[in-house]
DNA sequence: CACAATTTGTTCGTATGTATT
DNA sequence: TAATACATACGAACAAATTGT
């Protein structure tokens, strides 16, 4: 049983990718100082294009949510749960 | 002579350099069990990024044209002759 | 054993073009 | 026109395997 998302219509990809995401954060399904799925990763499970989930990963890093180091992944901020 | 590829616009460019590199291959160019040049190397020779080379070989690998050990390099299957 | 060089793989960032709404 | 979404392409950093010194 795959979480495979149905997008709502009306409300952009990105942003409610960035809501899956803060939930899971926030339920404490990703910890803090643990890594998000890579880009390539959610990009397959959600069955969207790399670019939107850029944008999505991006809100969270705007919020403070997540950290990110190019070339190691985005990482939970500790004042996210 | 370098072969200098020139893209056609319109395809993609890495696949037409897997098409560039399977034709080598096709043709005897590249032997069974020889190596492909690097990807370094292809990267220079044809002025496009690492990424779209790594690209073009896994349409390759896809294909079971030629099978890669990371750490040593790619090299070209039996049954490519 | 340690170290560096080479090689592939994986990661994220950015930019551009195209199509759709 | 603008926003969204996808595909392509380049740039860069990090990791791991292999090889040679």
């Amino acid at each position: 049983m795959v979480a495979m998302a149905e997008f709502a219509p009306d409300v952009p990809v990105y942003i409610q990718l960035a809501g899956i995401l803060r939930d899971q954060m926030a339920s404490g399904q990703i910890q803090p100082r643990q890594p998000l799925p890579s880009i390539a990763h959610l990009s397959q499970t959600y069955g969207v294009a790399d670019q939107t989930v850029k944008k999505a990963i991006r809100i969270l890093r705007d919020e403070g949510l997540v950290h990110t180091w190019p070339g190691k992944g985005t990482f939970v901020s500790e004042q996210s749960g």
